[in-house]
DNA sequence: GCCGTTTTCGGCCCGACTGTTTTCAGTCG
């Protein structure tokens, strides 16, 4: 099958797609283990790669992707030049295309997938047809006809098959959507102190992904198969998926599965270091452990030259056994903390406790506004930010509708400022006059120039036209920079989790005009953006761009999404001093003034 | 095929689970 791509037209995850497609291909071959390895790491770089590998490859930057060496390289600069690559075709031509759709499935391997389509009559096209096609002959009962496959796989191939193509297999849920499943189901285990010393939330959850595959729970304990037990009292349980002695899966009355695994309080530290991952991280770990003659497990640490196993009850032990400072759960992905632990130099994370204020809030004032009116009033507003210990507040309706005169406008505004004075003076609460403005496909503000003076400061913000080029965005995101007041940049990329991507800039570019006029860019708390994403917020702490969380609450309650930020921004590796919403009033005003 | 404060050669994470090929292969996280 020759493989042709249209380089202006190919996204990351069809070249990573592609490396795991070589890969495939060397396993079936039986090619060497090493380079089905190199393939398949190489792929997970590129699909987890923040930049698309064009533009990369336009700059000649592409030995910039860890994993991707000499060999790669080439292939891939072939494939982009003439949009094919003679190595690639030479491998996968006398593979039946099928096999490189059927790996897509998870749980069929390449080994699995060419079994089948030399036995069987399989569509080159269509995914749906080649997966359904395979279904149909599990249905005929024809896959257990052939050697190495019996009843029992043909049933799980038809399952896998038909969860695949029903996309109700791995559906990623939202942080915020996992943790409301996970809290009470641990505050319930918790109520049990004779049986349960600890119980606490791991992998992606634990390291406040914006989204997770799964909802992992572990609990410390002497009695396993009690507290697998007791999992059925709980008020929302359904049934039991899997139960054994010392783990369990259960499904709740709202259909959320639950995965619980127990660990004696001796070896708990290893488990939960174990099951927070993230995958790379473990990986490293271990390849460095190995160097100085251990081996890492769930187990615990086992030297190899006097063969004990070592146990440990908590992490900071686990880390420090290794010779590593312990690492924050959010920075376990093998971005460089493994080196720094090893220097105890991690950098100091932003907490919770900073947070003096919030950046971005909708109030129900009533100033005929382009997009949704906020649901509490000012003073619900204050009450809630006096909860939360906060100093300040920053008051960002939308911008009004564009048909409205300018002298209406303004009329709005100022009696709209006068209530805002009001309110801060009789709580004795620091309230900035702002406002959120659209940013116009041309990159004009949606508000006339002459009415911004009436602002404290200017959010501006893509609320259209999502889908144009990189380099027609960035040119609208920086000429919305250059108008006067304009202090923050709102939810950047515009992406919604699960619904909608991020557009592509140049963010580096961005950030470039962002740093040089003193503004800020924003990290959206609310869980349904988390934008910036991650990688972005760490281009930022990288490259001396300041921040500000927002919430984006339409109501005091979405006030409390600030932690939704603060993990976010934690992800990015960003402190205290990155974060402008720890700075005190003072500082925010000659901040304010530049 | 990738990579490097013990290496430009010689290594490359670890264990669980499942199903089937009674000793192992495939897949996953």
């Amino acid at each position: 099958m020759p493989f042709k791509i249209d380089p202006k037209n190919v996204d990351n995850q069809q070249i990573a797609w592609l490396l795991r497609a070589i890969a495939a291909a060397y396993t079936i071959k039986n090619g060497p283990y090493f380079k089905i390895v190199a393939y398949n790491n190489a792929a997970d770089e590129i699909e987890h790669l923040t930049t698309p590998i064009t533009y990369l490859w336009q700059q000649n930057r592409l030995d910039e992707i860890p994993n991707v060496g000499q060999h790669i390289k080439k292939h891939l600069d072939e494939l982009f030049r003439t949009g094919q690559s003679k190595h690639f075709n030479r491998l996968l031509g006398d593979i039946h295309p099928a096999v490189f759709i059927l790996i897509k499935v998870p749980g069929i391997g390449a080994k699995t997938a060419d079994k089948l389509t030399k036995h069987f009559k399989f569509p080159k096209k269509s995914e749906e047809k080649i997966i359904k096609t395979l279904i149909s002959l599990a249905k005929q009962a024809k896959i257990q006809q052939i050697a190495g496959f019996k009843a029992k796989s043909q049933e799980r191939l038809a399952k896998l098959a038909a969860e695949y193509l029903a996309d109700i297999s791995p559906k990623r849920f939202l942080l915020s959507e996992a943790l409301e499943v996970a809290e009470p189901f641990i505050s319930f285990l918790q109520q049990h102190q004779d049986l349960i010393k600890e119980a606490v939330v791991l992998g992606s959850l634990r390291r406040r992904l914006p989204t997770v595959g799964d909802i992992d729970i572990a609990a410390k304990t002497n009695k396993p198969d009690q507290v697998v037990k007791l999992c059925s009292k709980y008020p929302f349980f359904k049934e039991y998926e899997t139960a054994g002695s010392n783990k369990a899966r259960i499904v709740l009355t709202n259909g959320y599965r639950i995965d619980l695994v127990t660990s004696p309080a001796f070896k708990f530290g290893s488990l939960l270091q174990h099951l927070t991952g993230s995958k790379f991280h473990n990986i490293a770990l271990r390849e460095r452990a190995l160097e100085k003659g251990y081996s890492v497990s769930e187990h615990g640490i086992k030297d190899l030259r006097t063969k004990k196993l070592h146990h440990f009850d908590n992490e900071v032990d686990f880390y420090k056994f290794l010779g590593l400072q312990w690492i924050p759960p959010e920075l376990r992905e093998n971005k460089g903390e493994i080196e720094l632990a090893e220097r105890f130099k991690l950098p100091q994370l932003i907490d919770k406790n900073d947070v003096l204020g919030d950046f971005h809030i909708h109030s129900d004032f009533d100033i005929s506004t382009s997009h949704d009116l906020g649901r509490s009033g000012l003073k619900d507003l204050v009450i809630k930010a006096k909860n939360l210990k906060y100093h300040f507040l920053a008051v960002t309706d939308h911008n009004p509708k564009k048909a409205l005169a300018s002298d209406q406008k303004a009329g709005l505004f100022k009696k709209r400022n006068r209530l805002i004075d009001k309110v801060s003076q009789q709580f004795d609460f620091c309230l900035f006059k702002s406002l959120e403005v659209d940013i116009n496909p041309d990159g004009s503000l949606a508000i006339e120039k002459n009415l911004l003076d009436l602002f404290d400061f200017i959010i501006v913000a893509v609320h259209s036209r999502f889908d144009m080029s990189s380099s027609a965005m960035t040119d609208r995101i920086i000429k919305a920079l250059a108008y006067p007041k304009v202090k923050i940049l709102a939810h950047p990329t515009g992406r919604i989790l699960n619904k909608r991507k991020g557009f592509e800039a140049d963010w580096p570019k961005i950030f470039k005009v962002i740093k040089k006029r003193s503004q800020a860019i924003e990290i959206n708390a609310s869980p349904y953006r988390l934008d910036l994403p991650d990688d972005l917020v760490r281009l930022a702490v990288k490259t001396g761009v300041k921040m500000t969380i927002g919430t984006d609450a339409h109501a005091d309650k979405d006030m409390d999404w600030m932690k939704f930020g603060v993990w976010n921004a934690r992800r990015g590796w960003a402190g205290p001093d990155d974060i402008i919403n720890t700075w005190s009033i003072e500082k925010l005003k000659k901040w304010l003034k530049k």
